[in-house]
DNA sequence: CTGATCCTTGCGACTGAGTCTCATTATATT
DNA sequence: AATATAATGAGACTCAGTCGCAAGGATCAG
């Protein structure tokens, strides 16, 4: 039983929700999923696996993994929302291409430092961020 | 003739596009509306006035305005684009309430120092960025 | 076992912000 | 004024995401 699937599987009881085989199936896939993927590209996976999925159970899923703290869901300029897995990844933000698409991973510990500081002086709760940093890549500019 | 004015028409003519009685009520309006709105708000600002104007006519021009450098858009969490306007309001990001929606606009000239570091050290280009952090507002909490 | 309760699923219909098409009209240029 | 080019409004269209609903499955009380 890996560590997601305990997480998953209290997540679930704690809201008296059911562990599905289709449940099942979209979280293994997402965290056999090492880059970032939108929902639909997300079924495609699974029906590959020759295994019966609709879209409205991947995208009810999603929204699950990501209550649960599993999954973390982000616009990155395109117009679908892309999500990637948590455990083993740990935060960070994007810089994006706006010429070939690319969306490069940062993390900047002072950075985060100091948007706590200007949560802490405006007296706001944080919970997430996201920061997008756009404009062109090593190789596109 | 403002500033915004003088700016919006270089932009025009450079690009061979045309000054019409649309664009300067939707420039207008945009400068004299000092809050955040979306393009169906700002159709119906303008159809208060008793001009009339198409939806498609507004996202176009908006677009433009963007591409001129006169306005900013951004997605605060809801569906809809916002936007706001550029001149006398300089660059900020936003504290994002998710209780009760309110933006809180915060500008640190030190995470932006930082984020250039970033893209220098990453040989990236920045042209914009977008800082958003979610949480519990003052009054939420 | 039987029935009541409740959750989940898949399907397809629906929503709604934003885009596009196209016939008509307006602007800029000469 | 004539010409070339761009802009407009209306409504059709797109498409990611949501929703309603009937059928199915687990759970539990009696
Ligand atoms: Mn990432
Ligand atoms: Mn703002
Ligand atoms: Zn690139
Ligand atoms: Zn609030």
């Amino acid at each position: 039983m890996t560590k997601e699937h305990d997480i998953f599987k209290s997540f679930l009881a704690e809201k008296r929700l059911k562990l599905t085989p289709q449940r099942r199936a979209i979280l293994d896939t997402v965290f056999e999923t090492h880059r970032h993927f939108d929902a639909d590209e997300l079924v495609e996976i699974i029906r590959h696996k020759e295994k019966r999925i609709s879209r409205a159970t991947v995208y009810r899923t999603l929204d699950l993994l990501v209550k649960a703290g599993l999954v973390t869901a982000m616009e990155l300029g395109e117009a679908r929302k892309v999500y990637e897995h948590v455990i083993g990844h740990k935060h960070h933000d994007h810089l994006i291409c706006m010429k070939c698409g690319r969306a490069i991973e940062f993390d900047d510990g002072f950075i985060e430092l100091l948007q706590q500081k200007v949560c802490d002086r405006l007296n706001f709760e944080a919970q997430t961020h996201s920061l997008r940093i756009f404009g062109r890549c090593e190789s596109c500019r």
